[in-house]
DNA sequence: GTAGCAACAGTCCACAGTGGACTGTCGCGG
DNA sequence: CCGCGACAGTCCACTGTGGACTGTTGCTAC
C-alpha cells in the first residue's frame, strides 16, 4: 500500500551483481567458484564481487528460476546454468542504462583533510600510492600483449588511461603537499 | 577466545568514515547535516557519504566518547563536537596508510558482457557516458577558478586528470564496440 | 603408500555503504 | 496566515566487503 519500491519491482528485477553472473553463464554453466574467478579475471579491478555476494545471489536468481542448479560434482562442486528466464531477465537488464560509476579514494580523503594531518604522513601515503599505481601500469601494459578479445581489451585500456591519470596527478601535486619541509 | 578481529580492535578503532567526520570537527562543531553537506563539497565524488552512514557513526562516536552531543537548536539540530579522545583517535588514524581506492563502474561491466548484449543498447550506453563525462570535466575546470586551499585543489585536481582520462579512453574504443554495423 | 599441504568449494556472520520513504520543523513569499 | 520548500533527523531494506570457518581432494615428498 506504501509507494516502496525494492529491487525486485525493478522491470528486469536485476542488480549489476546478478546481471554479471547471468553474463557469464551465457557461455556456460559455471559453480560459484568460477563465477568470482572469472569476474576477477575479466573486469579485474573496475567491478569487484565477492564470494559471499555470489553465493547470495546464485540462490536468489535459483529461487526466481533465473538459474537453475546442476548435478553436484566433486567437492561438493554446484554448477548453474541460465535458463530462458534467466537470459530474458539479462536481455532487460541490458536494455538499462548503466549506472554511474563509483570512486572511492581513501588517500584523496586523507588529501582533503590534509591540514589536520602531520606533512610526513601524507608524504608517506602519496609516495606509497605513487608506487601502487606505478606498478599497476606496468602489469597492465604487460597484459595488453596478446590481447584479442575487444571486450576484455576495453576494460583493460579503461585500466591503462585511469592509471596514466593517477600517475600524472601525483605529478602535479604541489610541493606543499608532497614534500613537507621535514628536517630531523 | 576466537581471532576475530572487528574493526573495533584496530589501533584507532575508526573505519575511513568516522575519521573523516572527525576531520570536519577540528574546523568547529557541526550537525549530522552540516557534515554530509561539507563532505559532498568538499571530497565530491571521490569519498561519498551518506546521510544513514553519517547519523550512525556520530551516534557510535558519541557513545565511545570522541564527539560530545552539544545543545539542541532549533528543528533538533544536534550540533557536535570533537573530544580529546577524538583528536587522539584521528591523529591515529592519520598515522595509518590509508587504503586502495575502488572503482566500480557498470559501464565497464556491460562492455566486458558486451558479447551478449545488442550492439545498440552498448553504443548508446558509451554515448550517454561520454556526455556526463564530458559535462563532469567542464564543472571541474570551471571550480579550478579561484580555488586557493591546496588540498581541495588537489581533490579538484584528480577530478580533472581522471576525467580527462575517461574522455580519452572513449576516444580509444575501438568502432567495432562503439558504432555498431546497425542496419535495420 | 601415505602424510600433509595447497588449492578448491561453499557457508556464515559482522560490518560498511547506499537509497529512499517517512516524520517533523521552521522561514518566508504571496 | 497559509503553504511550500529547505532543513534535520530516523528508519529500513538492500548491496557490498572481509574474514573465519568447514570440509574435500589432488599432488608431492618422503
Amino acid at each position: 500500500m506504501n509507494g516502496r519500491r525494492t529491487a525486485k519491482d525493478a522491470p528486469h528485477g536485476l542488480n549489476n551483481t546478478a546481471a554479471s553472473l547471468l553474463g557469464f553463464l551465457h557461455e556456460r554453466p559455471m559453480t560459484g567458484w568460477d563465477l568470482v574467478a572469472a569476474a576477477e579475471q575479466l573486469m579485474g579491478d573496475f567491478w569487484s564481487i565477492t564470494r559471499s555476494q555470489v553465493y547470495r545471489e546464485l540462490s536468489t536468481m535459483a529461487r526466481a528460476g533465473l538459474v537453475e542448479e546442476g548435478e553436484r560434482g566433486k567437492r561438493d562442486r554446484r554448477p548453474y546454468a541460465i535458463t530462458e528466464a534467466g537470459r530474458t531477465a539479462f536481455a532487460d537488464w541490458s536494455a538499462a542504462m548503466p549506472g554511474e560509476e563509483a570512486v572511492r579514494f581513501p588517500l584523496l580523503l586523507m588529501l582533503t583533510l590534509g591540514r589536520h594531518i602531520p606533512r610526513d604522513h601524507l608524504t608517506a601515503a602519496v609516495e606509497h600510492h605513487r608506487a601502487l599505481h606505478a606498478e599497476r601500469l606496468a602489469e597492465y601494459e604487460g597484459q595488453a600483449e596478446g590481447m584479442s578479445d575487444p571486450y576484455a581489451a576495453a576494460t583493460l585500456s579503461f585500466g591503462i588511461h585511469y592509471e596514466r591519470a593517477v600517475l600524472a596527478w601525483f605529478d602535479d601535486l604541489p610541493e606543499e603537499i608532497t614534500r613537507g619541509a621535514r628536517k630531523d
